[in-house]
DNA sequence: GAAAAACCTGAACGCGCGTTCAATTCAAGC
DNA sequence: GCTTGAATTGAACGCGCGTTCAGGTTTTTC
């Protein structure tokens, strides 16, 4: 998908990267055009296909990257109890997200204008995430310390819970990241704990 | 807005409308053009303008007439303890959700493609939401019958994962509505009551 | 410092966009 | 069955889109 080598694709290629994934995420992958992508980039239109062979490809790559640094993060997961796993996922899903905010952003909201190979590709690293996250669930479950009626429901309340937090967390808010973390795994704590 | 009287413009506005919702749920509103909802409705593009007074019209009156809706809808919660009361929102939520998809999914995915002044009445509306949504919390709070750190965030907490369910909810599929919003319930209790 | 490679410009391509409007069709009321 | 006015057509408007490419510029390599 276009890329290489020499000086300038490595200062401006990335620079194309860092502004459609800034305008992708501000205004919408449909609504950005190239020529809006390359007057960021301070470059005439033409010059983008040296580093992208065309905008899906564009959008993919950016989708593909995230969803595979997430998924790097994932598997940094240290051993210990399903509970103590399952803290750790909270935090690492909130920071995460936090410091990612355009690429979160943009992988749930622009999978619709991915084609269908793409599509494809990207929500099988999706699922990777769910399962992983489920497969704590199941373990504590299966371990009788969590009480999930459901443990892929659950999986998909916990992360939309989580996900929710880059709707309206603002930094220097009245909350502080470590405080919603933690505020964060208590609720969490609770839901799949037994009664 | 644009309407009218007229035999027609009591089959044919409806028809527009509908269209619209449908594909800009299916494809974003950046993404749809005029003449594809024409298409839709069985008539020439420049017919829709006696419906709606331009594009982005369209897209303010489905997600204010939405919102509006949800609200009237919300206004019929029923007296009750605040648990009563919270586990009526957890199933109103989920439920109103689950039978108008696309004026959900149209209403947080398109915010960013509202005019300012657009923007600002939607925002509006949708806070009326949060804010009751948070008033139960904090009665229940103040009754001592929830232990909630912050009211604020355990509302958006509630209401992020409460959304999560159109994502992956498909009927017929394993799980039943009934089944869906009880085992929500369950977590949301489980996460708002003390330990 | 010449040759080669990488990078970029600027113009062009065909196309579909949102919107307007004169002309036409249609349906209802008398 | 004619009048009236709403509903619709179909063409047109200027514009910006994604993409291509021949030619010029800059950088790297030896």
């Amino acid at each position: 998908m276009a890329r290489k080598t020499g000086s300038h694709a490595e200062i401006t290629g990335p620079k194309v990267r860092e502004a459609a994934l800034r305008l992708f995420a501000q205004y919408g992958y449909a609504a950005v055009s190239m020529r809006q992508i390359a007057r960021e980039v301070g470059v005439q239109a033409g010059a983008l296909y040296t580093y992208t062979s065309d905008k899906q490809a564009l959008l993919f790559d950016l989708m593909h990257d995230h969803m595979s640094e997430v998924l790097a993060g994932l598997a940094t997961m240290p051993d210990g109890s399903p509970g103590e796993r399952l803290e750790w996922i909270v935090r690492f899903h909130i920071g995460y997200n936090l410091s990612h905010k355009d690429g979160v952003f943009i992988n749930y909201m622009e999978l619709r204008n991915l084609e269908p190979e793409n599509h494809k590709v990207i929500s099988k690293l999706r699922r990777r995430y769910e399962d992983a996250v489920e497969a704590v669930l199941v373990e504590g479950q299966e371990k009788g310390v969590f009480q999930i009626p459901d443990t892929r429901l659950a999986t998909m309340a916990v992360i939309a819970m989580l996900n929710g937090v880059n709707t309206w967390y603002r930094e220097g808010g009245r909350l502080s990241q470590e405080r919603v973390e933690r505020i964060y795994w208590n609720m969490v704590r609770r839901a799949v704990k037994g009664a």
